[in-house]
DNA sequence: ACAGCCATGTAACTCGTTACATGATTAC
DNA sequence: GTAATCATGTAACGAGTTACATGGCTGT
């Protein structure tokens, strides 16, 4: 039964394990508020692709609605579909998490680059962070304390943590640069 | 002479910026201790075979070098190489990091996880983190105070922070799903 | 009428991984 | 002599992206 899945599927069955029922596009609009903060928003047809494989192996299952002369397909979860959810997530240990840094890379070779660029990436970084933050805040203002989505708010608030420490480590390091 | 290159190319490049005259086996070890914090580590056939690529491009020379029996291939950046590096890293702006995040994934369906099994999930991941922040810190350590090295000491001190910044949060988190 | 959103998919391609395959050199 | 490390590659595969392709529904 513990057939291994990527992750990327286990995300998206747990998408559905929140709001039952939902199509391919619905989806895909839940991963961009969601899971693009701690994971990655697959590409549409990702979502598409991924939603028939999970139908093949018995993990959702498909309801075909018409509606005039267009078919929505909703998703749900099979009772397999919970299963096989439930043991990855009791599936111990967590991979490590996984940080692709450009700013990071960047700076890296810091000697490559001419001074007045190195300070104005890290300024252009804290303002796309700031940017970021915002999105983040509004998906975090829009859980609210409904106990159903306590777990995703708890998580929000990490993300929102973890924004708020880099903007003081990133402002640091751009100070620190000042002086030069 | 912008063609565009995977962003794993360039910090291969920078690695030879570095360290020039690397096999592509020194190369992995130097990813291992710099680029696997803050991007990826590739795969040893990864590096060779991105090396192939980098001189049919003309970005790298290689000295085919014979000790006994074996043979050694030496890279070294050329003029063209050390060119494309410089215009990647002026060439704003730097992407926004992207964090894939297993234990804020899983905590984020945490309704569908044993209470028992969330906290030592959390304690699990605080000792995995522990253990990385070690490891970082050696090559910190090994970096001293030179200053060819300054910026590669400034984003491992920047990791370090990140670790500790990490660590404290999830201790609170851990700290709230204690009292439940 | 037109724009913007809803809705679903296929095809080609790239990046990167694991598995496979080989063998030399060095240190104990 | 044998284990660890140095050294280089090929093959098969998977995950994910972008580009392509289509068309209905909704609000103004």
């Amino acid at each position: 039964m513990s057939q291994e899945l990527a992750t990327t599927s286990y995300a998206l069955l747990g998408l559905l394990a929140f709001g039952d029922g939902l199509t391919g596009y619905e989806l895909k609009q839940r991963a961009d508020n969601t899971l693009r903060f701690y994971w990655v928003s697959p590409a549409m047809s990702q979502v598409y692709t991924e939603l028939t494989r999970l139908e093949q192996l018995a993990l959702v299952k498909m309801n075909t609605e018409r509606r005039g002369l267009r078919t929505t397909r909703r998703y749900h979860l099979t009772d397999a579909g919970s299963t096989a959810l439930r043991e990855w997530l009791a599936r111990p240990p967590a991979e490590f998490p996984i940080l692709k840094h450009p700013v990071a890379l960047r700076l890296l070779m810091g000697h490559l680059i001419d001074p007045g660029m190195r300070r104005s990436m890290l300024d252009a970084y804290l303002q796309s962070l700031a940017q970021r933050r915002i999105e983040l805040q509004a998906v975090r203002d829009s859980l609210g304390d409904e106990p159903a989505v306590r777990f995703p708010a708890m998580v929000a608030d990490w993300g929102l943590d973890y924004y708020e420490s880099e903007r003081a480590m990133v402002t640091e390091l751009r100070r620190r640069l000042e002086g030069e």
